[in-house]
RNA sequence: GCUGGGAUAGCGAAGUGGUCAAACGCAUCAGACUGUAAAUCUGCCGGCAUACGCCUUCGUAGGUUCGACUCCUACUCCCAGCA
């Protein structure tokens, strides 16, 4: 097992493409839908269960891992891996989403205080803090610490990408102290994924992505997009036609809604994270090639059929929807699970076929198939 | 048999003269969830109507009152204590 990272794109079609992204910790063939485990955990799921359903990796959280259970402890147990007994490929992210979105946030120049959302402690990140923090977690992959916003105003996104334009720098000065302090100590490298900015403004992701460009980091993170509305895959597009081929791109946060991942794939994107798929299925809301439903609805009490008869997880191969309802209903944990085992194969499954159709240059019609079927 | 307490929407439970179709919880029925403060949240929840609204309800039957779930009488049933 190599210490080192590298990225390989093994096919291309336009922005497409498939490739291999070598960590210290396995490959992880792209393109490649990343599991959500905020907390070192994927909700409801074991990394056994996740293994069998085709995950090739997981994406854990510095904030989280820094209130719970402390980033030293984590260190302390030999890193992520170690800590977690999960040996695959791993990414965290910065923490910047969700200290960003808590109400006690308070942004100056260099970084942001906050409170803890769990006892009001008054704590503080910024770019130096959150690479010390990620390179005691040990991830083979992390994020920038950026300065991530939500809204519609052009000004409001200017301000959060030209902060995150000054902290980038601060990232990379102190990642690659961490990265010699590493290598000397014979540990595995952790890569550097920058994290483009700009909301839905066109000038401002053209803007962050030629900053970032050159930069002498690993990857790079695509930020603050939430939904998909309808300039997401414009956005998408033109920011991977400016970063490097070379390089790895990350689309956080997108894949609940299945035509995300085919539009981030389309243009250019390698991996994805979202949480969509597990929490929604512990609220009942289950992925088919159909369309999603809700296993709580009266009508799947009878349902003696799986939830998707051509699906091949571990639920729909052992289960009835009348079964999975009963346990929803009767708020049985096991059928959080198996909710959870369907949905996030469900979605890996998905980005598998997409890796599939690149490389066999059917995307665009794949696409157009699975969306006809799944937005009846 | 006597004494006391009680009977409210599917269930539990507030209300004790008008602001009551009736708080709240559960259940039901539906909706939402996108770098996880989310096994969470929202709506509906007597009938009819998309809605304004109309109609029928608070054990049963009467009565008092401008007006009753709320007061009075009788009855039915339940619970507790005593015989």
């Amino acid at each position: 097992m190599s210490n080192q990272f590298s990225f390989e794109v093994q096919k291309q079609n336009g922005l497409a493409r498939v490739g291999v992204i070598h960590t210290p910790h396995g490959d992880i063939k792209t393109p490649c839908f990343v599991g959500a485990a905020t907390r070192a955990t994927v909700k409801a799921i074991t990394f056994a269960q996740m293994h069998e359903l085709g995950s090739q990796s997981i994406l854990a959280n510095t904030y989280h891992l820094i209130l719970a259970p402390g980033v030293d402890l984590i260190e302390k147990a030999g890193g992520l891996a170690e800590f977690t007994g999960y040996h695959g490929p791993t990414f965290t992210d910065s923490g910047g989403f969700q200290i960003l979105s808590l109400p006690s946030a308070k942004i100056d120049r260099d970084g942001v205080t906050f409170k803890s959302h769990i006892n009001g402690d008054i704590l503080r990140m910024d770019p130096k803090i959150s690479m010390n923090a990620q390179w005691k977690i040990g991830a083979d992959i992390h994020m920038a610490f950026d300065c991530v916003a939500d809204s519609r105003d052009h000004d409001v996104m200017l301000k959060a990408m030209k902060r995150t334009h000054e902290w980038l720098p601060l990232n990379i000065k102190e990642h690659q102290k961490l990265a010699h302090d590493a290598e000397n100590k014979n540990k595995p490298y952790q890569a550097l994924f920058a994290v483009v900015q700009g909301g839905t403004f066109e000038d401002l992701r053209r803007e962050s992505a030629e900053f970032m460009k050159d930069l002498p980091v690993d990857g790079f993170g695509i930020g603050s997009l939430y939904t998909t509305e309808d300039e997401t895959p414009q956005i998408i597009k033109l920011t991977n036609e400016i970063l490097p081929q070379n390089k790895p791109r990350h689309l956080l946060g997108m894949g609940s809604e299945p035509r995300d991942l085919f539009y981030g794939a389309l243009y250019g994107c390698d991996t994805f994270d979202c949480v969509g798929p597990t929490r929604q299925a512990r609220n009942g809301a289950i992925y088919t090639e159909n369309g999603r439903i809700n296993i709580k609805n009266a009508k799947y009490k009878e349902d003696f059929n799986p939830i998707d008869k051509n699906c091949d997880c571990y639920c729909c191969k052992h289960f009835t929807a009348a079964y999975l309802h009963h346990l929803f209903k009767t708020d049985e944990i096991t059928g959080k699970t198996l909710a959870s085992i369907h949905n996030e194969h469900f979605i890996v499954h998905v980005v598998d076929l997409i890796r599939e159709a690149i490389i066999n240059d059917t995307l665009e019609s794949y696409m157009q198939d699975f969306c006809a079927k799944y937005y009846h």
